[in-house]
This record gives structure tokens, sequence and C-alpha cells, in this order.
RNA sequence: GUCCCCAUCGUCUAGCCCGGCCCAGGACACGGCCCUUUCAAGGCUGUAACACGGGUUCGAAUCCCGUUGGGGACGCCA
């Protein structure tokens, strides 16, 4: 038996604990099953896919203590799609599926796909591709992609009939497929979309398990379809429940913490987070709340997971992790994992930098540093108080900003300056006025750290959580006001809302 | 809008599959008391839930149907 775990890196490189949470339940499922445990990082995204990403996915996991057997080699490489190797499996497959008349080319535009969409949104009815480019005569299909035409690859999907899918949790689950869009497998660039790579290469694996989050199973009927096609034997799934923000929504990046490296850089420990993670949805049978991984692998049941997609509570996560530090630890453990923590030459070289020309004394520095290594400072609007900016500017400077930063594909000092000034111009501010409301959410104060390094320094999840937490210490935004702000927001040339995910 | 998933304290959950032991148990948070030079921690304790309506049954949190509510999917993202 092999499960697997797919994950795609975050442009940052800085996994979502979703995606931790996803691999932890494949983890155990597969030790008390005795099988393989897998888990690919990829991304047929060329942009995104980075080396370094990937690298810090595996450091970030690792740190966590979440290990994972080697996958079997594919396409001679062990590397994301931009293999030439693995990229020409993909074809070899999609053109297979050509042949037996499983799929189509489809040269339909954007423009003509999005005025399909607004009909089909204005008339009300089921959203999805109509299926204009299937019956393409093959001497104009051989022409139009002669003349290099543009095309992109589509499934060819049964006009009736109910797909029935086998859960392990919620079996069964029946869609009709007239509800299945005809999928794009191979887009315009050549690369395959995630259906046919995921089928293609979990086949390749020789995966027999699947478990991935509930956002999943509306694809179901895409991935097993292919695998009719293909003639395979196509995997057992199983839909884990989706972690939430208090509202009860997709735990996302806007609404609250979620990277693996949040928690480590607010001092959390990886046993405690695991911990907590695998306490959401499952308990060990005897009840107990506090167990390590070896333990919750040894009891795991995955008929024992509850379907309800549990709220990802601070609060509790906070009081298991001192439970970890007070129950586990000897003082001198303790200061050890402070150290590491704190004063390794990773993150506390580039702080020092940033301070050593500016103290005196040895004595001066925590104090100056203490913005790094400490929780959120407490805020008043009194805080906020500037001779220039009246507090609706200071939020509109707050809103702003958390917007421009998320939009930002790499969290440097240079893309955030660049980023922040861009926004200084729209709002006719001068960099110093923009500038100071974010000192203060970041720091707690007007003067402090230069501030585009101290903002790469804590990273992109802490440092959104302080502008969140700063724009609450202004009494919060309600959805109103929200929507206004974003309003004007993309007036100002704002990119939309992005929420990258696993 | 269409389809799918889900539904026990504010939150995480036990119980549900195999109806009675459940006027529902534990944990976080919150309140009280004890301990204590302070603050924590710890101990004891309190408030707090089976979404609603119909069935089935001698009996339903547990089974069935409906309603409501929440979530997800509907991308040349994953």
């Amino acid at each position: 038996m092999t499960v697997r775990t797919r994950i795609a890196p975050s442009p940052t490189g800085d996994p979502h604990v979703g995606t931790a949470y996803i691999a932890l339940f494949n983890l155990c499922f597969a030790r008390q099953h005795g099988g393989k445990f897998i888990l690919r990082i990829e991304d047929t995204d060329l942009a995104r896919s980075t080396r370094e990403s990937e690298d810090n996915i595996v450091a970030s996991l690792r740190w966590l203590g979440l290990h994972w057997d080697e996958g079997p080699d594919i396409g001679g490489d062990k590397g994301p799609y931009r293999q030439s190797e693995r990229g020409a499996i993909y074809q070899a497959h999609a053109q297979m599926l050509l042949e037996r008349g499983h799929a189509f080319e489809c040269f339909c535009t954007a423009e003509r796909l999005e005025g399909l969409r607004k009909q089909q949104l204005a008339a009300k009815g089921k959203l999805g591709y109509d299926g204009h480019c299937i019956d393409l005569p093959r001497a104009s299909v051989a022409e139009r992609k002669q003349s290099g035409e543009p095309h992109v690859i589509r499934m060819k999907v049964p006009e009736t009939g109910v797909c029935v899918i086998r859960d392990l949790l919620r079996d069964p689950v029946n869609i009709e497929w007239q509800q299945v869009d005809m999928q794009i497998l191979v887009k315009a660039d050549g690369m395959p979309t995630y259906h046919l790579a995921n089928v293609v290469d979990d086949h390749l694996m020789e995966i027999t398990h699947v478990l991935r989050g509930e956002e999943w199973i509306t694809s179901a009927p895409k991935h097993l379809l292919l695998y009719q096609y293909f003639g395979w034997e196509p995997p057992v799934l199983c839909h884990l429940p989706l972690l939430r923000n208090p509202d009860k929504s997709k735990l996302s990046k806007r609404k609250n913490p979620t990277s693996i490296g949040y928690f480590r850089r607010m001092g959390f420990l990886p046993e405690a987070l695991l911990n907590y993670l695998g306490m959401m949805g499952w308990t060990m049978p005897n009840g107990e709340e506090k167990f390590t991984l070896d333990q919750m692998a040894a009891s795991f049941d995955v008929k024992r997971v509850s379907l309800g997609g549990p709220v990802f509570d601070l609060e509790k996560l906070s009081w298991l992790n001192g439970r970890y530090i007070r129950e586990d630890l000897s003082t001198e453990q303790l200061a050890d994992r402070l150290v590491e923590w704190a004063v390794n030459r990773e993150y506390g070289l580039p702080i020092l930098r940033l301070i050593q020309e500016r103290v005196e004394k040895l004595s001066d520095v925590l104090p100056k540093v203490a913005h790094f290594f400490s929780p959120a400072p407490q805020l008043t609007a009194a805080s906020f108080e500037h001779k220039k900016l009246s507090p609706d500017e200071v939020q509109k400077v707050l809103f702003f900003s958390s917007r421009a930063l998320d939009a930002l594909r790499a969290w440097t000092a240079e893309s955030i300056r660049a980023e922040l000034e861009r926004l200084g111009e729209g709002m006719g501010l001068k960099i110093r006025e923009l500038l100071f409301p974010l000192f203060v959410a970041i720091s707690g104060q007007p003067v402090s750290t230069p501030l585009f390094e101290t903002l790469q320094i804590l990273g992109a999840d802490v440092s959104r959580a302080r502008l969140r937490q700063a724009l609450e210490a202004l009494g919060g935004l309600s959805k109103k006001q929200t929507e206004q702000l974003e309003r004007e927001y993309q007036s100002l040339g704002g990119s939309r809302e992005v929420d990258g995910s696993s």
C-alpha cells in the first residue's frame, strides 16, 4: 500500500498548516497499515515552482517532525514538472486519450469562454464548457494546429449517468456526469493541469490510497474517469474535513495566520503544533488530548475522523503548547529550545545587522529588537495618533498595505519597498507618512528597525497578523467598511484577492 | 445560480455505524473557591450543546424524510 500527499508550493515557500494537517493524517494512515507514505511537492505553474520554495517546504515539514518515504523515480527525475522528461510523459498520455477519443483539442479563446460564462451566469444555470470544439473535423484540427493556433486538450465526459465515488468516510458520494465539466488536461503552453498530472503520477507511482482535503470531492469524478479512460485501477479515496477560520470559512491567510513559519516564529513547539493538528477532527480512543506523532500513528483509525470542519483555535493551541513547555521540558532543555529559537544565526544575524549601528551598550539590544521575538504589541487608537494623518487615513494605509503585500510574489525587502512606494504614490502620501502606521503596527512604536527589512525578517504571515491586529486595535472594520475600502483599493489599481492554498 | 459535503456546549470533541447505561461526558475559554508574598501553574467547582419539524419505535443525540443553517466546488490554480 502506498499513500500520498501532494503539495503545491506557495509563492513564499512557507507551507500552510492545512498542508501539514493532511500530511499528518496520510502519514498516520500509512503507518497504521504498514504502507509507504509519499509526499510530492510540485506545481505545473512554472512561475511558482522554484527549487528554493520546494526546499523551504521540506524544511518546514521536517521541522514539524513529519517524515515520508522516497517515491519511485518517474521519468528519470525526482523533481517537478519543469524537467523535460516528465513533460513528455504527460504529452504521451494526453495523446493516448486523444487517440482513443476520450479527449479533444479545443481552440476556444479566453474571450469566448468569458462570454459563455457571463451568459451562463445570467441564465442562472450551471457553469462549464459547452462542448463547442468537441466535434471539430480531424482535418480542420490538424490544419489549425499546423498553423500554430493556440489550443488546449479537454477530456470528454459522459452525457448521462452518475459517478459513484467510494470514499472511506462518506461513501458513497453520487455526482451526475452532467455536473462534471470537460476539464482542460493540457494547457496551451503544453503543461498538464493538476487533474491529468495527478492521475498519471499517482498511477506511475503505484499510489493505492489518497487522503486529501474535502475541496477535492467535486473533482473526484474527473479523476476517476481518467483512470477509467486509461484502464487503470483507481486509488481508494478519502476526503478529510477542511480546517476553518473562526467564521467557519476555509482557513485562509487573509483572516488568520496559517503558515507553519508563523507558528514557528511565534514560539510554538513543533510537537505541540503537530499534536494540535492531530486533534482537529480526530481523537485518541482513550480521549487523551496530548499525544505524540508515534502515539497517534499507533492508534490511528481513519474512521475516527469527524466530518465537521474544525475551527483552528489559537487559544487551545497556546494552552497545549504551554503544557509541552511545562510538562515535557527540563529547564535546561527549555534554555536550549529558546536559544535555538531566538539567537540562532539564521534568524538572529540579520536582526543584529539592523541594530548594530544603533546601539551603544549590549543592554540596548534587547529592547530594540523586542518586536522580533514577542507577540503583537498592545496597541490602542492613541498609538496611531499622527499630526498629519487622520485616523481614517491610518486605517486606510493599514488596509491598503496589507492588501498590497498580499499580492507580493517574493517576500523580500526590495519587493516590499517597491510595492509600498507604489502604494504611497497611488495614495498621494509621502513614504514617511505611509510608513508611520506600519511602524506602529509592526513594532508598537513610530520609530524602529528599518521597516522593509523588518517585514522581510518577520515573514509574510507575522507581518500580516500584525497589520490585522493593528486594524482591530483601531476598532476593526465592518463588512461594509471593508467592501468600501476594497473598492477604493481596486480603483487604485490594486490586484484582486488571491489566497494560496494547497 | 447549479451540484456536493456537513450539523452535539462560544470552540475542539466523546457518544451515533450496532437505538435504552445520556434530563449528554471530557478539554479550551469564561466565572467562583482553595493553594499562594505577586503572577502563573495546580486542585475543586459553576455557566454552557444534541439546529428545527415530521416520521419509525415501548423507547432516538443515535435510524429515515423534509426544512433551515454552515461550508466547499464550479480556473489554461492546486
